[in-house]
DNA sequence: ATGAGAACTTTGAGTAATCAAAGTGTATTG
DNA sequence: CAATACACTTTGATTACTCAAAGTTCTCAT
């Protein structure tokens, strides 16, 4: 049974992998991500590559095995299917519910989840929009692009937000700007780092690329 | 924040106290009810009273300061309110939700709780009878007697099955024995030690002390 | 090519929880 | 009232994780 510790590792790296179209991730992601000092992720690491659970290329980075893969999409299945049962049944706010998930991911059985799978119908994807891997560790990849690749003039879909801090989404939420929403782009200033929408009727306003880019959408 | 094993051991305490009618606990119970060794069970008392949680007194015992016993209050109300939620809403079987919410009730956030609570309509009890502490800590203590200290020829309904055993929980449920059921006492033979029920319009059957003594009724 | 700086690894130490086995105190029972 | 048995405590070691700080390797700009 891999503790906890050793779900969240895995979790990040693949999180990252997934993130970057990657499947090799550098150590100072891995330390960054999990809030750790370098030198508590090499020695882990290290641990979890006598173990089976990735491999590790020193000073390179790390790649995660079939079955390390398998787990830690297993963990992102937990955690999404979590999110969903926080927001839908119990009617969390979404600026609230990574933190809680991301405990109770760890406390929940295989029995219990798909309990909750059927419960909650079996959902697709999680509040934020992203998908749910299926219980075989499937992830339906969709063909997104972050907001900030849209040119001017062009008019969009929001996928998901690949952001879990409160105050973003809170953000996010009060700007109209969550799955399924339509979005104009206004215009697309590059020398300005800034891209200016307008949702449904609402007065238009500006993202800088940081944000921009925590948006997924399909044209 | 305590640790999940300070959860555990304050709980254990507090378990046993209710169980015994007695707020001094012997070190033994403590090592037996969490499966760890006498040894063991010392050192972490000794801790568990320096950080204020419990009165130890070497040799005799150990008693929940006033902290120690509303933090254990809230773990029994974690617990009971998870598995009347497994069973309610999910539907999985009574005879398995023990361990689940083992899991669980340290995982989930104090505002998850108060949701979820108020999701299940605020129940009394859970599925196993018991009595489910109010978010201040109070617990409803009703005049319950065992079931070996009932007369022949008797009338009594069943109020809470005091074991979380799947193997005895499934056994109870065979025989009908399980919350709000009336039970007829047929026979008690002190000597024997044996007890002989009817439920419904089913066959009668015997219990011994060590089975009726888990079954709590009122009169 | 070289030297500065970034990225990474190593080392030494600490915490929380656990066990096995040896040691101590207490309570009965003959 | 001693001998024994039981309940409890102490001791020394282990595991899984963590950090700070010192050490190493790699890369890139000069």
């Amino acid at each position: 049974m891999p503790t906890s510790t050793v779900e969240n590792y895995l979790k990040q790296i693949l999180i990252v992998s997934l993130e970057t179209n990657c499947p090799e991730v550098p150590m100072g992601k891995v330390a960054q991500g999990l809030s750790v000092t370098s030198g508590t992720a090499t020695t882990m690491i290290k641990n979890l590559a006598e173990n089976g659970w990735l491999h590790y290329y020193p000073r390179r980075g790390v790649r995660l095995t079939r079955k390390g893969k398998a787990l830690a999409m297993n963990m992102l299945r937990r955690h999404r299917l979590l999110e969903t049962f926080l927001v839908e049944t119990l009617g969390l706010d979404w600026s609230e519910i990574h933190q809680e998930a991301e405990e109770l991911e760890h406390a929940i059985s295989e029995k219990v989840l798909e309990k909750l799978d059927e419960f909650l119908g079996r959902p697709r994807q999680d509040p934020h929009g992203h998908p749910i891997p299926s219980h075989g560790g499937v992830i339906r990849r969709s063909n997104t692009q972050s907001l900030l690749s849209c040119k001017a003039g062009s008019k969009v879909t929001i996928e998901s937000i690949t952001d879990q801090e409160s105050d973003f989404l809170k953000f996010a939420r009060k700007k109209q700007l969550f799955p399924g929403q339509v979005v104009s782009v206004l215009s697309h200033e590059k020398l300005a780092d800034a891209i200016t929408l307008q949702v449904g009727g609402a007065a238009p306003f500006s993202l800088g690329s940081r944000s921009s880019e925590k948006i997924l959408v399909q044209a």
